[in-house]
DNA sequence: CCTACCGATCGGTAGG
DNA sequence: CCTACCGATCGGTAGG
């Protein structure tokens, strides 16, 4: 893609095919605006039972035209997929300070995640539903299994520091919680159930303290 | 299916197309057995992404013959929901006891679920990944949102009771439980993490109680 | 005569 | 608009 220097405002702004301001050319959509549709689609139909055709009319544009944006359908659930990935990891990182107690990273990855995961719905819901189906899909489940593993590293230290208790499974504990966090994606709604933060908190309180009153 | 009275009690037991025993006319796969390896494949591939060529290589026989046994794709699907839902709507119906609490039958509802999920693990997977893309998943996708129901009442119940603590969101609780459930069905291995039981344990303990030690 | 299965082929649709 | 492939269906065959 070459650079190009916003020269001009417009606001063009068809509803089939929308654009956003500051760009020369014909307007229409950009790479990433065109991927942003193609995942709310695919989340919809499922990545494999989308066809190229059903893209093109959700988007208002040609099959062709697609191939403007992008060289394969395979290409856009690897962008979406890229995408959804470093936001979970940059989150782990943030919170994966050394020297601070297990339990204290371990809340901050479910908040942090829980953030992500509401933040890039459309993008960590792509991630979630993958099968490996391709050795693009089998690279972004390797890179997840990371994720994995640190919340595995996390619960073991708290219990190694004392913080959690030892009648648990450290096996399955870990894909407990995260398959607690996962979920949100198949049920949240942004206005219906709640502020991101107090789905967090509900989520911390569960995990720690328990619902018992 | 006709009646046939058990005449004789032969091993046939090919590796491509097994049978079993005590029925007569050509050995091979009967409609249960046929049904259960598709599961199989579906929940490898996905759904919509097995063809009919993909289940005749893995069930060893042609295409046509699988139209022999069942008269579509989707009936293949369409029992394979039948004994999930009905597996977990005969775990619910037990522990929904009137008047022991709310708090107890939801314990219940947590171990009879994880049971399900552990004993008929391939039917309840296709289940918790239909996206509704046809009269068939959306049916079986309404069957599932009154099991959901359920658990919101019950959580609504044991509050009410005094039972469950009041500052959590009546609306996230239970789905983060059932999503804390229903992840087992991507994880777990039945020799690898414990058996069973020490699974709803863990799941029990950190529902009500939490981890924190 | 029953059940299980085969090869060939249809109209239709996918990705590119 | 092309090639490859899909689900589905046919008449017919074979083991028991």
């Amino acid at each position: 893609m070459p650079t190009v220097p916003a020269t001009q405002d417009q606001e063009t702004g068809t509803s089939a095919a929308p654009s956003n301001g500051a760009r020369r050319g014909r307007p229409g959509y950009d790479r990433e605006k065109l991927i942003s549709v193609c995942v709310q689609v695919f989340n919809e139909y499922g990545y494999d039972t989308t066809s190229m055709g059903m893209l093109s009319n959700h988007l208002g544009i040609s099959k062709s035209a697609i191939y403007h944006h992008v060289n394969s359908k395979e290409e856009i659930l690897e962008e979406a997929l890229l995408r959804a990935l470093d936001s979970l990891e940059k989150a782990m990182d943030e919170v994966r300070t050394p020297g601070s107690r297990g339990i204290d990273q371990l809340e901050g990855v479910i908040r942090g995640s829980i953030r992500v995961l509401v933040d890039q719905m459309p993008y960590v819901t792509l991630l979630l539903r993958l099968r490996g189906n391709s050795p693009v899909e089998i690279a972004a489940l390797e890179r997840r299994r990371r994720i994995t593993r640190t919340v595995e590293e996390l619960v073991r230290q708290a219990q190694d520091e004392g913080d959690l208790r030892e009648d648990i499974s450290g096996k399955s504990t870990p894909r407990l919680i995260l398959g607690m966090i996962n979920s949100i994606v198949d049920w949240y709604q942004p206005g219906g159930s709640g502020t991101t933060d107090q789905l967090a908190d509900t989520a911390v309180k569960m995990v720690l303290e328990g619902l018992r009153a």
